[in-house]
DNA sequence: AAACAATGTTCCACGATACGGAACAAAATA
DNA sequence: TATTTTGTTCCGTATCGTGGAACATTGTTT
């Protein structure tokens, strides 16, 4: 049941080395990872025979290699959703002015796989490949909403509800209220639940056969994401975007 | 000096999986990587842990997982390269109006790890990190031309020819004399022998030693792209430009 | 339905292998 | 020049990864 050591600890390595696109040198490494030198030393070199790893050419340090693009072109179970998506969800950025994120489910968990930016100056930070929990945001929300009975039960079976703001929901009662909510709208929020000044609006994606496979949200500060704004604009837009965007995966909705 | 083998293994399992953007399961990893199953088992449990692997609810086979997106998201960001080539780009994008890209080589093909879009409705489909081969591209002829001659060996030992379009090089012999006429001239076309009705005009980058590091290209339709323009005004403003990031690079010439 | 095949999972004794301290080399800093 | 920091190599030890075997589970064939 344990990890492969070698194998954990260089992945954390690779995890420590994302955070550092300049590079890393060794020392430091052994210092996040608390591991010893001659060790890191040792799993350097095998990250980089397999192009894992590169280590600049001036500077000596340790840097992700392009093996993690080559990996990650063929991430394409929903590279087509990306390259659905992205056109209307740019089109609606361009038109609200607001961080978008397209997200799906993975192991009970939100992950972001793509974000449009907003030219706005404050910014929502995120991250492709990131993670959060369903109960507290609302493409969360969404993709529950969207599961059968089965899989709502193991999605919510080990949920560790945390308060992450006054507003945030935390009892497996509430969030059921809250997803049938969902479901009867077609759109979910996320009013100040999972960071603090932060109000978020979602929608669903349906593939062909009216399946909820992805959702997508439209984020930023309460002050520019009013309860007024989002009666008076954002639900109708969502819901167009969501219509557009399900129509060309097939749904007919 | 010989790898970590745990580690390298769990490496060449997670190469695999990326050729199996719809999953694949235990025996066939096992068969593929020849290992045994409980071998594979053991370390795509780690793998899962760290979710740099995922389970296909419905199917369960294994794929690989988004934290490899997670890490793929900063290795373009900060490329010094990239960094450094990213301004002269974006003044030729706005001077021509065309879509650019910029390519380095990683295991024989050519990698898009940069991509300025014009702001023509007509827009190339590309997405940064994704590769093609190096026999039909511009950037890859570049990045060829600036092989010696062991590494030109390697990186055309196993090309696999296809036709892609009328005018694709198919041969090595060919391949070789065209490298030729691109040394001399110092730029490459890719005279629509990679996408139908796409042409597309590509020139090096060098490092402080005058080595060609990476290259980039101006691509877009025929109609647009005309062997009268390349000749007229893009050769012209290619050299210009490659010039200039190579200089940033600390190159010379 | 029964027999069979293929696949995934668990267990365990063995020994290969990954481990980290130490010692060394090289470079940066004082 | 002395001193600290960083990267690399070496090696004895015991830990950790290994693969076979046995079991469980599912799907296929007769």
């Amino acid at each position: 049941m344990s990890n492969v050591q070698s194998l954990e600890r260089a992945l954390t390595l690779l995890n420590i080395m994302s955070d550092y696109p300049d590079g890393i040198q060794i020392s430091r490494l052994a210092e996040k990872a608390g591991l010893s030198k001659s060790t890191i030393h040792r799993l350097l070199g095998t990250l980089l025979n397999m192009k894992y790893v590169t280590q600049d050419p001036k500077t000596e340090k340790y840097r992700l290699g392009y093996q993690v693009l080559y990996l990650s072109r063929n991430i394409t179970a929903n590279n087509g959703l990306i390259s659905a998506a992205r056109p209307f969800l740019e089109a609606l950025c361009e038109d609200i002015n607001e961080t978008i994120h397209l997200c799906v489910e993975d192991n009970a968990e939100v992950v972001y796989i793509d974000k449009i930016e907003s030219s706005q100056t404050i910014r929502m930070y995120s991250r492709i490949g990131s993670r959060n929990p369903m109960y507290c945001t609302g493409v969360g929300k969404i993709l529950l909403s969207g599961m059968d009975e089965d899989e709502f039960k193991q999605a919510t079976a080990s949920i560790d509800f945390v308060k992450r703001t006054a507003k945030t929901i935390d009892s497996l009662e509430e969030l059921k209220k809250e997803i049938d909510l969902v479901k009867q709208q077609n759109y979910a929020l996320d009013n100040i639940e999972n960071e603090e000044g932060i109000r978020c609006i979602a929608a669903p994606i349906r593939d062909f056969s009216g399946r909820i496979v992805a959702s997508f949200s439209v984020s930023g500060p309460v002050h520019r994401i009013t309860m007024e704004r989002i009666h008076d604009e954002l639900i109708r837009k969502m819901r167009e975007t969501s219509k557009n965007i399900s129509r060309q995966l097939g749904c007919q909705i």
